[in-house]
DNA sequence: CCCTGATTCGC
DNA sequence: GCGAATCAGG
């Protein structure tokens, strides 16, 4: 299996939204993860919180200035520690399915709405910002607790009125939220497959501390219930596997 | 052990 | 350029 440009456009994205290289692999088929790991790290797509990475930046702040012959132990590199804290880069994105972070709290699902259009929790806010009364969550659909309209922004943020999709490469997603506008505001659900032109992310406000939106969220992130009467078709980021 | 990503190095 | 082998942290 070669490396076209549909499968590194594959690799991109999926690799952007966070999803592990076994993942990646799986979705392209016939490659390895290390040929993900490869390939993206030739692509450049380096980064990515990694659990064999922590000195580097702490070496170089280390020994920035100590006198002794700098030892040097490894070739450094030509660029000296591209400081990549350069941004605040709050939460990265974990990957959805697979070992969901939340555990499967025996909650009561309030709402079985479909998606959509129940980003609102059931709680009434009142509209002047009185004493501090104690903090009522509503629980998603996946025992996530839900943030309050109030907590989701400071209160005071001006919110500068800014597009979230600019302007778009391609007609076909035109008015659609594409690789290039996330961000860690925006909802990274996908929708449809990679590489196909109308693929792209569903680009909703995140639920705070999540990639996702509420709505996507209760999708994402599921308690286990009695198998009763549960949904059948899980839905999976990227529009599941790839019928081939 | 399992997982992860990073790196090396022969091809 | 590619990716298996290897390394190393969680």
């Amino acid at each position: 299996m070669s490396w076209t440009d549909e499968r590194i456009d594959t690799l991109k994205k999926m690799w952007d939204s966070g999803l592990t290289a076994t993942q990646i692999a799986e979705e392209l088929g016939g490659v390895s993860r290390n040929a993900v790991i490869g390939k993206a790290h030739r692509l450049g797509l380096q980064s990515r919180p990694s659990p064999v990475k922590s000195n580097e930046a702490k070496a170089a702040a280390a020994e920035a200035k100590p006198a002794a012959a700098a030892p040097e132990p490894r070739a450094a590199p030509p660029a000296p520690a591209p400081v990549v804290e350069a941004k605040p880069a709050p939460a990265p994105v974990p990957a959805p399915e697979k070992r969901a972070p939340i555990a499967a709290a025996p909650v009561v699902v309030d709402d079985e709405d479909e998606d959509e259009d129940d980003d609102a929790a059931p709680v009434i806010v009142d509209a002047e910002p009185k004493a501090p009364a104690p903090v009522l969550r509503s629980v998603g659909p996946g025992g996530f607790l839900r943030q309050n309209p109030g907590e989701q922004s400071a209160p005071i943020t001006p919110a500068p009125p800014r597009r979230l999709v600019p302007a778009k490469p391609s007609d076909a997603i035109a008015g659609k939220t594409s690789l290039l506008d996330l961000n860690d505001r925006i909802c990274k659900w996908p929708l449809g497959h990679p590489g196909e032109p109308d693929f792209h992310f569903c680009g909703d406000k995140v639920n705070p501390g999540f990639p996702y939106c509420v709505a996507h969220c209760g999708h994402a992130y599921q308690a286990q219930l009695p198998r009763r009467d549960r949904r059948p078709p899980p839905p999976m980021p990227f529009g599941g596997p790839r019928v081939r």
